[in-house]
DNA sequence: AATTAATTTAGAATTATTCTAATTACACTT
DNA sequence: AAGTGTAATTAGAATAATTCTAAATTAATT
């Protein structure tokens, strides 16, 4: 649960650049997030926080995950009316979402298709985030039956 | 607030085969959607049903929107933790969320471009739906002040 | 007319998230 | 070192969209 040096440059880089403070609440998140590759809601992250920070309450949490996601660290993840999910994935990439064990994929995907997305809009509408979900499910393609 | 007879028959069909009965409620609830080129919420659809139907109830609104959701005659969308809007435009398509006024803009887009992105997944992922989500503003090119 | 199954209904319950107001932490001055 | 001011954290209440529950209604079928 701690920060490489390097991302601890980047973490405080990011959050000073917005005129936050690099609390300690912010980088334990910070670092729980970027230390599973997972999509973990608020609730599961308020969990995992209380295990090595036992004092931190679910306030702070969900302020905690909207500063991270002010100042781009990571980014949130909605399907359906589910619960918002984090990612610190910040390439090119959408997600897939699997209806049966409701686990999320990152899928990378080439910086050219999202130009191709933006071509496709008219003239005045200015993008500032691409999301792309896909909904489905994974075929076992060990046991054939 | 009536369908025509083409739609009429869709809304039959699509009901039927999924062994649903086409009630008052359901058409009118379907209805509503089709007449209308926004995006509205379930409370809106409420609030509208209930002019030329005052005694549909709020659940009732929430179960039709479902089966018809379910039958494959509308579709949902959902821009962050919003409430969920409901679209009656079945082509491919995406969504701009305007994050200035809230208005969403359907952007519609070749079936082609689904298809590249659907060739980015593990080949064992079955995308079942793909939502592509565009969030930003729209400039005004009429008065350059 | 009686039976059955599906649908509608009102209102309660749920759940994720936001809000509020009080407390704490910390950087900066005296 | 004490005081000041601002931002961050905290606990718990409030909110809002949606789902659930159980009763009433409807429609089709015997």
């Amino acid at each position: 649960m701690q920060l490489t040096p390097a991302y601890k440059t980047i973490f405080k880089k990011a959050l000073e650049k917005s005129s936050l403070k690099p609390t300690k609440q912010r980088e334990h998140i910070f670092s729980l997030i970027l230390n599973k590759k997972d999509h973990p809601t608020a609730d599961e992250i308020f969990t995992r926080s209380r295990e090595t920070m036992p004092s931190i309450s679910l306030a702070t949490v969900y302020n905690c995950l909207e500063t991270l996601v002010e100042s781009g660290l990571i980014r949130q993840v909605n399907f359906e009316r589910e619960s918002t999910r984090y990612c610190p994935n910040l390439k090119p990439h959408a997600h897939f979402h699997c209806k049966e064990t409701g686990a999320i994929y990152d899928v990378d995907l080439p910086t050219s298709l999202f130009d191709s997305l933006k071509k496709h809009l008219p003239k005045n509408f200015q993008p500032e985030q691409i999301d792309i979900n896909f909904n489905g499910s994974i075929y076992n393609t060990n046991n054939h039956s």
